[in-house]
RNA sequence: GGUGGGGUACUCAAGUGGCCAACGAGAUCAGACUGUAAAUCUGACGGCGCAAGCCUUCGAAGGUUCGAAUCCUUCCCCCACCA
């Protein structure tokens, strides 16, 4: 991750990766004209980013590579309002503490990415630093007065949600956001806000009130929004679930498995998105998936690549070695007894505590299931058996108990439910 | 505060006294086919149960009735318009 000095690499860079929505005309000059600070904001509505906050978090990484100055934004007061872009209702409050503690835990998230050292550090902020203490008379008198309610109702953000209502708490949410722009433009001579391509509006409204209170020069930059080819959200795990770059949400396994799904249509551009992964590399892995697809060269790469990037490389070594054994071992029975160790850490793992035994020596497996967390309920569990869809041990199984001479090394059970689900049983 | 419209399972959405565990669609899960891909086809999709069946659900609480998601009462919440 060297620094280059070529400031105005980025702009092409983000290109090539078609990572570049729109930006401002005078955005090329100014990062021809020097180094560049720019931030990108991050919501702590959870307690960790996922992997839909990713394009962003490279975006920073991509101008920090190109000699310009990251700086990454927590809104821990903007948090307390909501943004209104991109949602259809009204957010839910969240309290105080809850978000002081998310917004910590973004940091360590994202201290992760960027070097904090050298001419080019990058830098955290936490916008609760200023919006907090901020009185509502000196906000209205300095920021407010800059922007007419016709500007404002004409943003997209606020226009769609004229329909069904938007509260006077997040219709002000947009200046709030103009207001850091302001305060990072005047504090740390920030000139570029970056965002996803729902953010224009508000990123635009900052260079507004910069312009108009300051009279000072700054640009925006936007992300496209990222799509599946089938349609479907992008970052969405196969339960449904949201891909989270915290390991104790979502096990390193468990993200190395949700690129290793990644569809054909979609991995090579994946690979430009979250990689940083030269061109020629990657469309050398473009033509793996053109002659070759079922090798799954591609979705290789990119698990490893981002899972060591945001886990560690040894984290993304332990989910290749894990996925092999689960995916490319015909028989499970020669499992070492490190290889289960290794497997209890990475996959479901529950011990074996029968509530009424079926006999002595048998497992139950529709409870396996159930303590797995593999199936909700008894009768759920049930009918994934009469559909074929479990199996012990490598093979299918077809009525719903075990005898304990199949376990492996005297007391395990290798689970799967599906194609793709695994469990790992201990049997006590 | 007034008037009108609305709150049904993960989501959208039918249902306006029994045929409703509740049409349909999407999502999800499984099977076949495969490459840990896609598309397609098939099945499942409140809980318990081998089953018959039982239990719990239609914003909340009461009530009417042999019987309610459907009728009545009160309350809570959302939306629109008016004040």
């Amino acid at each position: 991750m060297s620094a280059t000095t070529n400031t105005s690499a980025p702009l092409e860079e983000l290109a090539w990766r078609e990572l570049l929505h729109q930006h401002t005309d005078g955005l090329p000059a100014a990062f021809a004209a020097g180094q560049v600070t720019a931030y990108v904001g991050f919501d702590p509505t959870a307690s960790s980013l996922h992997v839909g906050n990713l394009v962003p978090i490279m975006g920073l990484v991509h101008l920090q590579r190109a000699g310009h100055r990251p700086m990454a934004l927590v809104g821990g007061g903007t948090g307390m309002i909501g943004d209104p872009s991109g949602r259809s209702s009204e957010r839910n409050l969240q309290d105080l503490d809850t978000i002081r503690a998310n917004a910590e835990a973004i940091r360590r998230q994202l201290a992760k990415f960027l070097d904090f050292e050298g001419p080019s550090a990058a830098r955290l902020v936490n916008n609760a630093d200023w919006l907090c203490s901020l009185s509502l008379i000196e906000f209205l008198r300095d920021t407010g007065k800059h922007f007419s309610v016709n500007y404002m109702m004409a943003k997209d953000s606020v226009k769609s949600r004229l329909e069904n209502g938007i509260s006077y708490t997040e219709f002000t949410y947009m200046l709030l956001q103009a207001f850091d722009y302001l305060e990072l433009h005047r504090r740390e001579g920030v000139t570029l806000q970056m965002g996803g391509s729902d953010q224009w509006g508000n990123i635009t409204a900052g260079l507004e009130l910069i312009r108009k209170a300051q009279g000072g020069d700054a640009h925006a930059l936007t992300f496209p929004l990222i799509t599946n080819a089938d349609g479907t959200k992008f970052g969405k795990s196969t339960g449904g679930g949201s891909v989270w770059l915290d390991a104790e949400r979502t096990s390193p396994y468990q993200f190395y498995q949700f690129w290793m799904g990644a569809d054909d249509r979609d991995v090579s551009r994946y690979l430009r998105f979250y990689t940083l992964m030269s061109r020629e590399e990657i469309e050398a892995l473009d033509e793996a998936v053109r002659s070759d697809p079922g090798k799954r060269a591609a979705q290789r790469a990119l698990a490893y690549d981002v899972t060591a990037r945001v886990h560690s490389p040894d984290a993304a070594r332990a989910a290749q070695e894990v996925s092999a054994l689960l995916f490319e071992r015909a028989d499970p029975a020669g499992l070492s007894d490190a290889a289960l160790t290794a497997l209890r850490s990475e996959i479901r793992f529950a011990a074996y505590a029968p509530v009424a035994q079926p006999a002595m020596d048998e497992v139950d497996v529709l409870h396996a299931l159930q303590l797995l967390g593999l199936a909700d309920s008894r009768g759920a569990a049930k009918r994934l058996l009469e559909q074929g869809g479990i199996s012990v041990n490598g093979e299918k199984l077809a009525q719903p108990t075990v005898r304990h001479d199949r376990l492996l090394r005297g007391r395990h059970l290798l689970i799967k439910k599906g194609q793709r689900e695994f469990g790992l049983l201990h049997v006590p």
